[in-house]
RNA sequence: GCGGCUAUAGUUCAGUGGCAGAACGCCGGUCUGUGGAUCCGGAUGUCGUGGGUUCAAUCCCCACUAGCCGCCCCA
């Protein structure tokens, strides 16, 4: 029978790796405690018109990257008549795992009213995420973003720059204090939802007269998406591109002066960014700021380690009140990808505060209820078998721990116990009351 | 979704149309209470899966699957 595997594009996170992402997860956690966020859990799978309306129609997200299924279940049983029971919207309802987490969060902000206390929601999020793409590194069908959004009725100060730079600048501490060096900020604005199709079709105009001379994707960009050929890394094209009609020189002067203010703060408290008038985003709520953080190193192509932007229309979209906001989400598996590679490769395991080994299996119950004391005093105990030799006990101690203590006949009689710490070679004896202190030095 | 490269031991990788290899790791012994590069010994495995060619295929051919690189796109 063939064995299982994991399905393209997932992967199984394991020990000692999980515990870099421990360390991610908790460090993104504190560092956004600090700006007052809290914490929100939505579901991974919501109704598909969700991302549909959120996300764009159009997105390549949403015209081909979904999974969206029908649960079986319920046609089925409505193919059969069984379904008198049940509400109509419980009827083959089309679901689809999310392929990203704010669509999900500004609908749980709707749905609960969460307008109504007048406050802004500073609300973060981690988890899986779906998306049916080709994989490559950095790249999976399961992916993990860590993620955050403030929004709130524009009394509450949601559209203020403020809140721009407060982002940019929070994101900017998380990687210092993770310890992610030499990562690069992008930002741009893509202007108000009045300023976007004014653009394009000045965009649209200049590149029917240019799109000739343009690299065959750009061809075809210049009718599908005409801000992705703004992004075109073809150097031949790029003297074309840049005589190309600026975002900036099409923004009303609202736009262009939360732009300014948002840089003007950033400079202030020192954050370094560049602007990037080609930034563009994929996703269609972005509205005004937009930006990115890159990473060269353990990342190939991928080298986006998060990206956001506002998105001022998107509770309106979705149905709701006036909501404007702003959000960004990290790509933590590439986010852990470039701190292993920053570390010059995978990390080796943390180790126990001690490994208890009983000699001879007379001792193992006298060793669990040692085990357990120390246990309760906070140690980290590995315990072993006293069907061990001594010599094993010791080799696999100095794996898996910093000091070993021995409990034979003579310990358990005598209550003084060996320990011996691996870093120093040194052994002693221990009084079994003071053992717990003894061990929980370095 | 498109193009290219790759798939052999737990891991990193050699290799050959004719009995499957190294290093590290693992297990055991020297040593019935002492580890960290002592010494000695041992096992590594459906050579990704399924077909085909051949007396014979891990090797050549085809398909599939998966990973990586590039494109597309994104985090």
């Amino acid at each position: 029978m063939n064995t299982l595997k994991a399905v393209r594009g997932t992967r199984d996170l394991l020990p000692p790796e999980t515990e870099l992402w421990h360390h991610v997860e908790a460090t993104a956690r504190r560092v956004f405690a600090r700006y007052n966020f809290g914490e929100i859990r939505t579901p991974i799978f919501e109704d598909t018109l969700l991302f549909a309306r959120g996300v764009g129609e159009e997105t390549d997200i949403v015209s081909k990257e979904m999974y969206t299924f029908t649960p079986a279940d319920d046609v089925g049983r409505e193919a059969r008549g069984q379904d008198r029971g049940r509400a109509a919207s419980d009827k083959a309802q089309s679901l689809t795992l999310r392929p990203e987490n704010t669509a999900g969060v500004v609908r749980a902000y709707i749905e609960h009213k969460l307008g109504e206390t007048g406050l802004l929601q500073k609300l973060y999020y981690m988890g899986p995420q779906f998306r049916r793409e080709r994989p490559q590194k950095g790249r999976y069908r399961q992916f993990f973003q860590i993620g955050a959004e403030v929004i709130g009725p524009p009394s509450a100060g949601s559209e203020s720059p403020l809140r721009d730079a407060e982002v940019l600048e929070m994101l900017a501490s998380f990687l210092d204090e993770l310890g992610v060096t030499g990562w690069r900020l992008a930002i741009n604005s893509v202007g108000s939802a009045a300023d976007r199709p004014r653009y394009l079709a000045a965009l649209r105009e200049a590149l029917a007269a240019v799109a000739g001379s343009l690299c065959g994707d750009c061809q075809h960009r210049a009718h599908t998406n005409p801000l992705r050929v703004l992004d075109c890394k073809v150097p031949a094209d790029q003297p074309v591109i840049d005589a190309l009609p600026k975002i900036a020189d099409y923004l009303d002067d609202a736009s262009r002066a939360h732009f300014a203010a948002v840089c003007a703060a950033l400079d202030r408290c020192g954050v370094r960014y560049e602007l990037n008038a080609r930034l563009v985003r994929g996703i269609d709520y972005y509205t005004r700021t937009t930006f990115e953080f890159t990473h060269d190193a353990g990342l190939g192509t991928q080298n986006a380690l998060l990206g956001g932007g506002r998105y001022d229309g998107l509770s309106e979209m979705l149905g709701g009140p006036r909501a404007p906001g702003i959000g960004f989400a990290i790509g933590a598996d590439r986010l852990v990808l470039t701190l292993q590679s920053q570390a010059g490769g995978a990390a080796a395991p943390s180790k126990a505060d001690v490994f208890l080994a009983p000699v001879g299996e007379a001792q193992n119950p006298a060793a669990l209820v040692l085990a357990r004391e120390l246990r309760r005093s906070g140690l980290r105990v590995e315990l072993g078998d006293g069907s061990f030799r001594v010599k094993k006990s010791f080799e696999l101690a100095d794996k898996l721990a910093r000091r070993i203590v021995l409990l034979g006949e003579d310990e358990v009689a005598s209550g003084m116990l060996t320990v011996k710490n691996f870093a120093t070679g040194e052994q002693q004896k221990v009084v079994r009351g003071e053992l717990a202190t003894a061990l929980s030095g370095a």
